[in-house]
RNA sequence: GGGCGAUUAGCUCAAUCGGCUAGAGCACUUGCCUUACAAGCAAGGGGUUAUAGGUUCGAGUCCUAUAUCGCCCACCA
């Protein structure tokens, strides 16, 4: 049987190969069925303007680790995937690339638009799903959805339509966030503030009765003053109590402006005198109401200065900021100018400063919905991982205000609503109608807004599964198990999604809610495209091997904590990925038989060392499965990595090494391969969801070779062609040995005792030594039987072990609880050496003893604290001083 | 202004219900190209757990305050 694998592990064509085949076999499909449990995870769906990064590279690592744990452990598998048509970013996008052709999207009309659009999507949006199955994402490909496609936008136009006529949607004139870039309106939440350093201008308004006397008013956006109908003070202001029913002179434009009394105005703040710009600012709106004030605006939607803006008509708003404070300086209007940090919204998609604006437009009332969002959470239903995520879900939900569902673009979906000519109502239906549904006039218009991308996002577990119709998949997936995500959109999407699942379908979407952590960069900053800092997952893929990272990634994220990676953190994915490879090297060569014979594998009379590892991949699959079950990935994957390198790598395999090469005893030969067969084997399982395509390169050879060389690989279970679709190992009482369990412990710090006497003599590795074990009377355990074990490990050629043995003459000696190692080095013995490395054994022991002593020396330890513990305090006292005199002793006769 | 998180070895991070001498990876020191692996092997060194108090038999872990960093939320011009 060949084996002709390189020592170096090169991931490249075992990924394609192997990605390939999962597909073509359709292991990732999924279809409902009677007799297994669903598992389902709706993908969070990327943009399809995305390109992956290392934060989607995470999502999709963590959710692919449950899914392919989930189907292995024999439940019904859906990983639903699909991309999100993100409105305003790919509106932007298009537009962007047709600008470079000189073409505006008015120039050629929203339909065309929306083709080239369209065609955009064929041509760049499967980017993202590429990338994702470069990372070895197991998602059902074949029910891949978009928002856009016809299923979705009739649950969103079902959806409009019912909340509609539950009174959940309305349309009315209030203040709303606007992009002058993206010349529409925008939710609250898509608004970012970001502290900035401007100025709070003072501006001198003059008496109309009196041009001597003025008022001053502070304000950080003096263009706003172009559309000021008031000033209002403070009622019991005192400076300005007088004042109140007087008429200002707006300077520039002369416009007269009332002074206004109102309880709003904070004396305190500024000069306690707020100038009044109800088109232009929420506050002063809500001024401009309780006054019965007129709003002029003054600016238009793309941020340019209106024709009521006299001389700064077609200025842009910042250009008219800075001509407009020129101006007032000049003219003297300027009482000071300070220093001001403050606030600035920004647009979450181009960053342009937002302006307040007073339109019409469509909102969901909030209130009903989210009370039923917060109950869901509050009984359970939702759980959130970690646990604190939840006050964030819930205070946003208790402070949530109406939703501005409508945007002035054109890719999106179309707000289901007509308006007539004829009565002027409002007809809102799912299908598309040319009647009004009050008066039946055919003199119809459709709503020119789409919905916030977000709308759709809504109700992607229900909608991609094929609601509003009753499917059978609805039925059997819905509710979803785990949403996995990040808390940046907890209120954008978690949040909506609960709200709209339980409105809808009448069932909260899924039950529990991962938050993981972000991704930063080496200092701790966000990673992103401006500042260059961010790390290709696609390159380090080419690099390390997608497993490397995986693994790397995952072993790096604690539960919700956030990760500081940097490309050096991969050689630790890649570094193990090596090791595995290697070792699997190593077992194929050995497994290997010129005339293979079957020979029966029981486990009850295995050599120790296999009775160990048994037991120690036992216990392994225990904790990693209950790791994996409180969604610590990252615990699971350390233990999996420690069991892999440091129990099977480092010390099995040293051990059994020269069973594989001892061709006189073909049954303990036989075992040998056999132990090592089934133990990789069962690793390979573990590791499958976490590094999937190497286990599965793996497992492929180690199933052929294994059957050609007649090793059984399993005990009572099937093998399995992949490890796709193969079984997740389980913790089995058969393979449990307390024996093993207590006394390899010992025969590792024997062994590691020789060899750091070994080491500090400065003796070659090669070098064979004598050694003499002496322990006491009561010592529980037989030693003798792993003499050999010992030799070849320590590497000896003569081991004498006994009862309360003397020190031989010429040695180096080692206490290890209640044993005394010696090793014989008549000639070689370094004197100095040796007091040395007993004075510092001697100093550790006697600083545990002081520690453990001033724990007993208080009465109130014996009488507190549980009796166990008091116990083996007591036992480690006296344990410590048996092992103290020893050393003491053996430094007496170094002298 | 409010809320949340973090602060542990030179670096990046663990540590379950408060209980074993606080553990890994990287880096470092010493010796090894030993027939799976130098992306490796063997043996080591390295800690006042941010600071100050408190609760407790016992605190990295719980409480209070302080400091520093980060994130989120908030209409005071």
């Amino acid at each position: 049987m060949e084996n002709n694998l390189p020592s170096q592990y090169s991931p490249k064509e075992i990924e394609d190969k192997w990605y390939r085949f999962w597909e073509e076999s359709g292991f990732f499909h999924s279809e409902p069925s009677s007799s297994k449990k669903p598992y389902t995870i709706v993908i969070p769906p990327p943009n399809v303007t995305g390109v992956l990064h290392v934060g989607h590279a995470l999502n999709n690592i963590i959710q692919d680790i449950l899914i392919r744990w989930k189907r292995m452990q024999g439940f019904n598998v859906l990983w639903m995937p699909g991309t999100d048509h993100a409105g305003i970013a790919t509106q932007n996008v298009v537009e962007r690339e047709l600008s470079s052709k000189n073409i505006k999207r008015q120039d050629i009309g929203r339909e065309r638009f929306i083709e080239e659009v369209w065609k955009w999507k064929q041509q760049y949006g499967s980017t993202i799903i590429q990338q994702l199955k470069k990372l070895g994402s197991s998602c059902d490909w074949q029910r891949e959805r978009f928002t856009m496609d016809e299923g979705l936008s009739a649950a969103v136009k079902e959806t409009f339509v019912r909340l509609y006529r539950k009174g959940l949607i309305y349309k009315g004139k209030y203040m709303i966030n606007w992009c002058p870039r993206c010349r529409t309106a925008l939710a609250d939440d898509e608004v970012e503030h970001e502290e900035h350093e401007g100025h709070l201008w003072h501006i001198k308004y003059s008496f109309k009765e009196n041009p001597q006397q003025h008022i001053v008013v502070a304000t950080t956006r003096p263009e706003t003053m172009l559309g000021d109908v008031a000033v209002a003070v403070n009622p019991k202001d005192d400076r300005y109590k007088d004042f109140i029913g007087k008429t200002l002179l707006l300077p520039i434009l002369g416009r007269e402006l009332p002074v206004v009394a109102d309880d709003f105005v904070s004396p305190s703040f500024g000069t306690g005198a707020v100038k009044v710009t109800p088109a232009h600012d929420p506050n002063d709106f809500a001024i401009g109401m309780r006054h019965a004030l007129p709003s002029i605006v003054v600016m238009d939607e793309d941020g340019t200065m209106n024709i009521n803006a006299g001389d700064y008509n077609g200025q842009d708003r910042f250009e008219c900021r800075n001509a407009l404070v020129e101006d007032l300086k000049l003219r003297k209007h300027i009482d000071r100018i300070i220093p001001h940090k403050h606030s600035v919204g920004h647009c979450y998609r181009c960053k342009t400063v937002i302006e307040p604006y007073f339109s019409n437009q469509w909102f969901v009332k909030m209130r009903p919905l989210a009370d039923a969002a917060i109950l869901a959470s509050l009984n359970k239903s939702v759980t959130f991982y970690p646990e604190r995520w939840e006050k964030v879900y819930l205070s946003w939900l208790d402070n949530v205000r109406d939703w501005c569902i409508s945007r002035q673009i054109w890719w999106g979906h179309r707000i289901p609503a007509w308006y007539c000519d004829d009565c002027g109502a409002i007809s809102v239906s799912t299908e598309d109608i040319n009647q009004c549904t009050k008066c039946n006039s055919p003199r119809l218009k459709q709503d020119e807004d789409v919905l916030d991308t977000w709308f759709s996002s809504a109700l992607w577990p229900f909608s991609t599964l094929g609601w509003p119709k009753e499917t059978p998949e609805l039925a059997y997936y819905y509710p979803t198990s785990t949403l996995v995500t990040d808390r940046g959109i907890i209120y954008f999407w978690v949040a909506r999604m609960v709200m709209m699942g339980i409105e809808m379908v009448k069932q909260v979407p899924f039950s529990h809610v991962y938050i993981h952590g972000t991704i930063l960069d080496e200092q701790g900053r966000k990673m992103s495209k401006s500042m260059g800092n961010g790390i290709d997952p696609l390159l380090m893929i080419d690099r390390y091997g997608a497993d490397a990272v995986r693994f790397s990634i995952i072993i790096l994220t604690t539960e919700g904590q956030d990760v500081k990676l940097s490309e050096s953190k991969f050689e630790m994915g890649r570094n193990f990925t090596n090791k595995l490879w290697n070792a699997a090297r190593f077992i194929f060569m050995n497994l290997n038989e010129e005339n293979p014979e079957e020979i029966a594998y029981d486990i009850t009379t295995l050599p120790f060392e296999d009775k160990w590892i048994h037991n120690r991949l036992n216990t392994t699959i225990e904790e990693c499965t209950a790791s994996l079950d409180q969604y610590k990935f990252n615990d699971a994957a350390m233990k999996m990595y420690d069991f892999t390198w440091h129990t099977f790598c480092d010390w099995y395999l040293e051990m059994v090494k020269h069973r594989l090469n001892n061709a006189n005893n073909r049954i303990d030969k036989k075992n040998a391969q056999t132990t090592l067969a089934i133990i990789f084997g069962k690793t390979l399982h573990l590791l499958h969801p976490f590094i999937p395509f190497i286990t599965e390169e793996l497992w492929n050879n180690l199933t052929r070779i294994a059957q050609h060389n007649k090793i059984a690989l399993q005990i009572g279970v099937t093998a399995s062609c992949s490890l796709v679709t193969s079984w997740w190992p389980i913790f089995s009482k058969q393979f449990a040995d307390d024996t093993s369990e207590h006394i390899m412990p010992v025969l590792q710090d024997i062994i590691r005792a020789i060899r750091n006497i070994r080491c500090k003599m400065d003796i070659k590795d090669k070098q064979r030594l004598k050694a003499v074990i002496s322990y006491p009377r009561d010592f529980v355990y037989d030693l003798h039987e792993h003499t050999n074990l010992l030799k070849r490990m320590a590497n000896l050629e003569e081991l004498d072990m006994g009862i309360e043995l003397q020190k031989p003459s010429h040695s180096a000696s080692e206490v290890i609880g209640n044993l005394q190692v010696f090793v014989l080095l008549a000639g070689i013995l370094d004197p100095l050496a040796e007091k040395d490395r007993q004075l510092k054994h001697l100093k550790q022991l006697e600083n545990h003893l002081t520690i453990i002593r001033r724990k007993l020396n208080n009465e109130n330890f014996a009488a507190k604290a549980p009796p166990q513990i008091v116990e083996t305090e007591r036992k480690k006292e006296d344990e410590l001083q048996v092992q103290i005199e020893k050393v003491k002793h053996i430094l007496l006769n170094i002298g």
